[in-house]
Formats: C-alpha cells, sequence, structure tokens
DNA sequence: TTACTTAGTCCCGAGAACGAACTAAAGGGG
DNA sequence: CCCCTTTAGTTCGTTCTCGGGACTAAGTAA
C-alpha cells in the first residue's frame, strides 16, 4: 500500500538539492558539501534530476586548482505556475517561472459592479489556452481568505463566499489566498527575507506577515489585517464598523486631507501627478501621511517585528515622497534600537506582485516549502509529515 | 564524519511513536496504523525506547474481537525540565516532567531593586541540588529577548543585557524566552490548540502568539509586544514613550482609575478583594477594564486571528469580574462573525504558566518540535534541516 | 613530464523499512 | 470442547538508499 520507505529519503535529498539550487548555479561537489550527502548520492540524484528535465548543466568552473567542475542550474520553464490578482481596480494574470520570472502578464479592468462569477468566467477564459502546463492557478483577493472560502472583502463589497463550486470549473488546480499574504510570499519566496512585513497601501490597507520564513495565516486567515484595526477615528469604515485604521491611513484619507488642505484633484493619479510637479499643497498632504504611516509602522514592529517592511499597493508609487517623513517618523516612534532603522522599501514585483505571490503558492508547493504553504492535514497523513513540524536542528550543541 | 544517512530515518520514526504516545496511550497496533510504519518496524523501535526506559507497557486492551494489545505510555519522569520564571514580583521554579506534570514548584520573592546578577545566582542556588537530571533549564523575564540577549525589560527596568555570560555559570543547558511567548507555549504544548494569544496582563502587557503550532518570535524577539502599541493616550509608559497601550490597559490604570471614581484601595490585592465582597466601585472598574479589553481583543483578533485567547499574569485572578464585559465588548466591536464568539479563558497552570513555558522549550526539544522552539539555523546545515518545512500537524489532543 | 588537487563515477556493504509468513491470544458458533 | 475468525505482535528474507573507498577525469604548478 505504501511505497518502500528508503525512497522518502531519496524525495527528501533530491527536495535539498532543488532548494540549493534555488539559489544559484552549483557543482556536484558544492552540492556534497553544502547538502552533506555523499558525492554519489548527490550524482545519483542529479543524473535523475537531469533525466527528467529538471536540471541543466551549464558552464564550467575554474576553481584556484584541480578540475573544474560543471555547474547545475534549474532548467528555466521547466516549471511553471500561474497566479491571478482579482483587485478592487482589475484583474491580473501572469505566468510565473519557477526560477521567479515573470513570462508573460495580462491586465484588465471591469466593470466595478462585477461579481465574483462573472470575474471569474472571464479569469477562466484567459486562463484557458495555457493548460496544460501550469502546476496550478493561485489567486488573490483584497479580503479574508480560508480554505478556498472568502468570508469578508469590504472594499469589493462581498462577503461569506464559497468559490470551490466556481473552482471546480478550472482544468486545474487552484488556490486561493488574500492579496497581502500572497505579496508578502512574493518577496519571501524570490528574496529569501524570513522575517518581513509587506503592506498592501490603496484604498484599503492589509499586512502580509512572514516570520522566520512561514507566513502568518491565523485560524480564519485575518491575521495582519490591521486596517480594521480600531483606532480612536469617527469615520465610517467600508466594514461598517467605526475607527478602523484604514479609514486614517487608506489613500482615500489622504485625498480628503488634500481637500481638507484647500486641494484640488480628482482622484490619487491627479495627486500623484501634482506631487511629482511639486504641488505644495501634495507635497504637503503627502508628508503628513507619511508621518502617520511612520507611527503605524512602529506599532506594526512591535506587533510582528519584522526585519524588513515591504511597500506595495497603489501607495507604493507614491513612496518617493513618502519616504522621508515616514522615516524620520518611524525613528522617533520606534519601541526598540532595532526598530529605529528598520529596513522599508518598495516592492520587487511592483503592482504584479499579489499574482506572483499567487503563483508562488504552486512553486513553494512544488518545491514543498510547507512554511510558505503548507497543505491542509490529511486524514491518514503520510509518515513523516506526521511529527515534521518544521526546521529543527539537530539536538547536540 | 556523518552518521550513516539511514540512521536519519530510524530517528524520524522513533519521533513519530514519541509523538504520537504524547497523546495518550496506544499499542503497537495503533501506532502502526497512526505512523503508516509497518508492523514490523513499530515493533523495532518501540523495543529499542523500551530498552532505554523511554516506554513502558500498560495494561490490555480489549478490542471487539481479536487478541488484546499492550498499551505503551511515556514513562513518568523518565525526561523533564526545569522551568524558571524572573518576574517583576519575585521568582518561580519547578521542574515539569515531559508529560506536562508539575513535579515540584518553589516560589521566591525578592527586594526589588537586585539586579540580574544576584537573581541568577540566587536561581542557581536552587536549581543545583537538581543536577544532573533535567534536561535543561529554560527561564523567562517579561521583556524583549533574542538569542540570550535582553533587549529591553521597561517594567523590571533592564535593557541591553547580554545573559550569555551569567547562563555559563549554570552545569545544564539554558534557553531564554519572553514570559508572554513562554506562557503561550505552556499552552501549546500540552493542551495541543494550534492558534492561540496569550495575554501576559499584570503591570505590562505582552502576548504571546501561536500560529498554526509555532511561535510567532520576530527578528529581534519582539513580536506581540502590544503593550507598546501607541495609542492615542498621553500617559508616559515605562518604556520613556508616551501613549502605549500598557497605560490605558495595564493594571495600574486599573487601579488609577478606582480611585478617580473615588475608590480606595492600596493595592490590586486589596482592589480584588473588594470585589470579591461586591464593592459597587471596585466592580465598576474592573466592567470598565473589561470593556476596554473587548475592544482590545477585537484588535487583536484582527493582528493576529487566533482560535482561543488565554487569559494570564495578575488579570487571570479578575477574570471572573472581567469576563461579562469583555465578551461583550468583543461581540460589538469583532471585525469578522468568527471573532464574536472568540473563545477567552484563563490559563491553565495559572501563575506557573510562564515557568512552565519554560520548562516546555526543552521539552519540544527534545521531543523536537522545532516550530516551538526552533535552534538558530547552523551555517552548514545538516542535511534535512535546510529543507524540511513540511506541514507540521498538531501537537497535543 | 610529474606531483598534486579537485570533480565526478562505480561498486559494494550496511542499515532501515516492507511485507509475507508465522505465532499468540482473545471471542463465537456448532 | 474444538475450530474458525479476528486482531496483536514477531521473525525473516527482500528491496531500497546511502556512505565510502577505489578509480577515472581534468585541471595547475614546478
Amino acid at each position: 500500500m505504501r511505497k518502500g520507505d528508503t525512497q522518502e529519503i531519496r524525495r527528501l535529498n533530491r527536495r535539498a538539492i532543488l532548494a540549493h539550487l534555488r539559489r544559484g548555479p552549483l557543482t556536484r561537489a558544492d552540492l556534497s558539501r553544502l547538502t552533506g550527502l555523499a558525492k554519489s548520492a548527490v550524482s545519483r540524484l542529479v543524473d535523475e534530476l537531469l533525466q527528467e528535465g529538471l536540471l541543466e548543466e551549464g558552464t564550467l568552473t575554474s576553481p584556484p586548482v584541480g578540475r573544474p567542475g560543471t555547474l547545475l542550474h534549474l532548467r528555466p520553464g521547466a516549471r511553471f505556475a500561474l497566479g491571478a490578482e482579482l483587485g478592487v481596480e482589475g484583474t491580473v494574470l501572469l505566468a510565473l517561472d519557477w526560477r521567479g520570472e515573470v513570462l508573460w502578464a495580462k491586465e484588465w479592468s471591469h466593470p466595478r459592479e462585477a461579481g465574483p462569477k462573472k470575474r471569474l468566467e472571464r479569469l477562466l477564459h484567459e486562463v484557458l489556452p495555457h493548460v496544460p502546463g501550469p502546476l496550478g492557478l493561485g489567486f488573490t483577493l483584497p479580503g479574508v481568505v480560508v480554505e478556498d472560502r472568502l468570508l469578508l472583502a469590504p472594499n469589493l463589497g462581498w462577503r461569506n463566499l464559497d468559490l470551490r463550486p466556481l473552482l471546480a470549473d478550472f482544468p486545474l488546480p487552484t488556490a486561493l489566498e488574500n492579496d497581502a499574504k500572497a505579496s508578502a510570499l512574493s518577496e519571501v519566496f524570490f528574496h529569501g527575507e524570513a522575517n518581513l512585513a509587506y503592506l498592501v497601501l490603496s484604498t484599503g490597507l492589509g499586512v502580509g506577515v512572514v516570520s522566520e520564513s512561514r507566513l502568518l495565516r491565523g485560524a480564519s486567515g485575518a491575521a495582519g489585517e490591521l486596517g480594521h484595526w480600531l483606532s480612536q477615528g469617527h469615520q465610517l469604515c467600508a466594514c461598517g464598523r467605526v475607527g478602523c485604521l484604514e479609514t486614517e491611513l487608506g489613500l482615500g484619507a489622504l485625498l480628503e486631507h488634500h481637500r481638507s488642505l484647500g486641494g484640488k484633484a480628482g482622484d490619487l493619479e491627479a495627486l500623484l501627478q501634482q506631487a511629482k510637479q511639486g504641488e505644495a499643497l501634495a507635497l504637503e498632504a503627502i508628508r503628513h501621511l507619511g508621518e502617520a504611516l511612520g507611527r503605524f509602522l512602529a506599532n506594526l514592529a512591535v506587533a510582528y517585528d519584522p526585519a524588513l517592511v515591504v511597500v506595495g499597493g497603489k501607495a507604493a508609487e507614491f513612496f518617493p515622497f513618502l519616504e522621508t517623513p515616514l522615516r524620520q517618523s518611524l525613528r522617533a516612534h520606534a519601541f526598540l534600537e532595532a526598530h529605529r532603522d528598520l529596513p522599508v522599501r518598495p516592492s520587487v514585483y511592483g503592482h504584479l506582485a499579489p499574482a506572483v505571490g499567487g503563483a508562488s503558492l504552486f512553486l513553494a508547493r512544488f518545491f514543498e516549502l510547507g512554511g510558505l504553504w503548507a497543505e491542509r492535514p490529511r486524514r491518514n497523513g503520510g509518515r513523516y509529515e506526521e511529527v515534521v513540524f518544521g526546521d529543527r536542528r539537530g539536538l547536540g550543541a
């Protein structure tokens, strides 16, 4: 009924080799040193992986002395996944190579009132030509998501949606994740920071937290919904409550504040243009937001203690103007020394981050990085899964 | 240099067996079914564990039909660890059986101005008679701790202390952890909730968060320091900043508020007694705190999304009086449906929780539950360690 | 050309698990 | 009372993987 157990260990070692090669090309000898496996074992496993088309041999290395080794690397395009962002403004669909390269991307907007069914049908239509091939399709929503169900997405106006029936139409594996959490993955999976917070700031505010290389999800998938932390404000939030942080820090408030200063900007894009042209009121409004964000980051730091904060969402475009007041304010409000100069930078993948994160769900799965995307527990679990509680280092030392 | 690799797999399977037995007695046949291992393999590993004195055979089971099996269980006392809490008021030292039983506990107070050196010397003196034997000594501090260094403990008045030289005197392995985080472990390790937040509320306020069976630590060990989330208040906090949540929700504020209502209570103990006697002002002050806490828990829920909140610290003693207003207020302020009836209860281990948590650090290590206490990554990592991110299942229950 | 160093392959022995065959110990039916 | 069925647990032969030593390959330095 069960495969010979020794094959399990082979799988683990294959995984180890792929994990190391994800960071760059290596020779068999390098792999032997890094994994601790005997040269012979590495040779055998690498042969297998070459045969399967997962690896490719590349150029030779020139060590100071001795025979050169052949570099091995992940074969480009050997595996890839699709990712989609169902955002407030529009939809993004892209294909992501297993090495983190965006192979292609499409974007389209949609009538504001379009419901989930319509939007998924359109997505299905765009996805179909690319099947089979991808490992899966991971998509993201700006809302609280747990086990393929959407509990609440205030800024889309959707709530309590079981998406499983709709997902069943897709002719490939699907996964669903919150946009901020997925975006955080996009940074972690390919840039390897183990502790970070990804701030998605547009109309709404959400945070994706990764701690010790694991995504913080919570029991209902609501961890990091700091936009709905109740502050002292009196504004009505899209979620129906009063005083959510999002009403103070969301970009709606920025536009509002700019108007209250006497500024005239129809929308955020206009405001951004004014700022780029050095218009004083626009700069002042943005500076004010930056200060508030700095204080918020000090709070974020005591809540999650990241080593890096990434700014995404529409706010990323304002980042050049936000940066200075934000850093000053963070420095002034930080609880720990260590937080005073907390690195803050905009997202690497830019506005593609959520979709890239969606796709990385499947790449993480392929690489069996359970911390990034653990499968739900199986009922009659495999053997090791029972007790592999993550990275355990030897008892020694 | 490295042990034969097949032994690694044996270790994993031994671990699997112990992990299952942690939840209760099982027969060899049960273990075979649960782990997926062949009966023969289980037999061999169990024999080995019996020989080492880790397991014991117990009574027979009587299945509906067929030969009865012999139940196996962890031998009581076969492994244990020491835990200590260095609190604001005093010190607790205890021994914890590997099955979660407190074998003995000692407590003592100390002159308020005693420094870390003095307090550790006293602790060493109390620990010495019990060495050798324990797996290690884990102790906790009400402050931000990372890698055996204390960054900041406002309520002790300590900061930037490298405790490694002091720890070197202890003739057994030591570990250091924040009190709220350790307390969270005490609940998770033996009662198996995978997503919980442990609220330590006394003078200070701290939260220990466990998500998917992993302790949230952050880059500097400061995750969960919500007591130092900047709110709108104007009170000076012990950390030197103004407006920390702790100044509003800490029990100091409770006493303060009671006085402002006209109440007369010298200290918290007196206030508690008054409440127990039904004194109106005391009850009103506590009710007021309960409401504020309910709102706070709604925020805690969006930050970490736990499935359970445990209340510890001095506030646990006030819990009967806090409970009703707290639940009402939480229900009124919750962001998600799922949070409206978030279970809230006092700690199982009561005031011993931090010390029990400290000891569990070593028990978790023994059971190789890396999520609870992962060692720092090694530079030249072991083989599996590098990449086993596997999905880890529930701990206890 | 030779000595040395590093890369990579080949092959055999060791250790672990699997699974089938077997023994052990209960209950139920005739 | 005996035999059949069922479940528990052991024994033993087979299979799989790794480790490690012997070996070949391919460079540099003298």
